[in-house]
DNA sequence: ACACTGCTTTGACGAGCGTCAAGATAGACG
DNA sequence: CGTCTATCTTGACGCTCGTCAAAGCAGTGT
């Protein structure tokens, strides 16, 4: 049964060790950045599910070798993974390491709080 | 301002745009700090949702500043919010911020990897 | 073998972040 | 009012991070 709200490790079921927070903090701190961010988009929504880095480069305003260590952090902390075939490096994303830090944040809606993540009022 | 742009925008539906990507960075940056990690479990799994900061305090190795520091962090992101009430002062995470984050992450799975996401511990 | 293109590594610089000690503020209680 | 406790702010320090230019490496083609 993988379409429960306690599929993993969510939030609020027990609080998190030292350990396990360090390494669950390091998946998002790659994902705060706008540009890695943007990457991981740019990649997962391409055809086929992988880009090559050409065509990364080409969305952005940073230069080249700036591309290629934001690449390198999303392949380090295994967010995404990296394949060369004849002159061009392709990368595709790691669905599971997404969703390991999704299945995090599902928090248990309490009762007064409508469960809709469009209504964050204030 | 609510800003909150990908509501309902899983990262591979489209590319994100430079805005979108910056405000949401935001967010992840903030959960990239193995601290405000654990402080943001912390909170979500005290029994009514809500703690206040001596429990947190106590339960870390750095100073009170520090805790204090990552909590306005915290707040200042969306992903808790703070009353005083008599002497303490309770924070309470925002469902729907956690909520939108996951969201984001919800990648379609491939035929190819398989779709379990507990592989957490590493 | 040589030149050319695609991508990564190296080294350096400035900005930002996590941390603490010390001081400031807010409420409770005599 | 004054003191005590709980929390936050300020200022400073070292370390990490994002970025770039320049150099290096890998494949392709001539």
């Amino acid at each position: 049964m993988v379409g429960t709200v306690g599929c993993c490790t969510p939030l609020a079921a027990a609080p998190l060790s030292e350990d396990e927070a360090v390494d669950l903090a390091r998946g998002f701190k790659a994902l705060g950045e706008p540009v890695r961010l943007r990457l991981l988009s740019l990649i997962a929504s391409f055809a086929g599910g992988e880009a090559c880095v050409c065509d990364l480069t080409d969305a952005f305003e940073v230069t080249g070798p700036t591309i290629s260590h934001h690449l390198r952090v999303l392949r380090e902390t295994g967010l995404v993974e990296s394949e060369r075939r004849g002159t061009w490096v392709y990368y595709r994303v790691v669905p599971a390491k997404l969703a390991a830090l999704s299945a995090l944040l599902q928090v248990p809606v309490p009762a007064d709080e409508t469960p809709r993540a469009n209504a964050v009022a204030r």
